[in-house]
DNA sequence: GCCAACGTTGGC
DNA sequence: GCCAACGTTGGC
């Protein structure tokens, strides 16, 4: 059992939507550290804090639990998505992911909020130049994050 | 295998 | 819209 931080951008997918939909394929990831983290890494039943990026005030929406095990990304074979890539072949295809499945809303905590905890300083996410839609959570930083800072449990 | 050029991410 | 940081591509 592992736990993550999962980037989405809200126009695309918000936790409302996740909300509403219950369970949602990542799709879109396009980058291989954050695939082989789906891939390789991850099992079903880690939960991950949803993450608002590229949006006014980013930040942790909520939460949600990997619920699939890893199988191709439609999307990249779909001409018209923005996700398209023409490298990846059907019988072997480049980008895999996962479901997640809403678990709850939490108060909302900003990416200022969370730089301000030294608890927090080594956390993947708040690292230099930091731009994986998919990183660890350590045990200590998500008791940190979902005790202290959001008041659960 | 190196590395410059380019494209993308994502906070501000 | 800007720009720093990073990942990927492709020529050599």
């Amino acid at each position: 059992m592992q736990y993550w931080l999962m980037k989405s951008e809200p126009d695309e997918v918000s936790i409302d939507d996740l909300a509403a939909e219950q369970t949602v394929p990542w799709f879109g990831v396009r980058n291989y550290q954050a695939r082989n983290f789906m891939r390789d890494a991850m099992q079903i039943g880690d939960l991950a804090f949803f993450y608002h990026s590229g949006c006014a005030e980013p930040g942790i929406a909520g939460i949600c639990e990997v619920c699939s095990e890893p199988y191709p990304d439609e999307t990249q074979f779909a001409t018209v998505s923005p996700y398209f890539d023409p490298k990846s072949k059907i019988d072997s295809p480049r980008w895999l992911l996962r479901d997640v499945r809403f678990v709850q809303k939490t108060p909302y905590i900003p990416l200022a909020e969370l730089r301000k905890h030294p608890e927090l300083a080594d956390m993947r996410l708040l690292a230099r130049g930091n731009r994986l839609s998919i990183t660890p959570v350590t045990p200590e930083e998500w008791a940190f994050i979902s005790r202290e800072l959001m008041g659960l449990q």
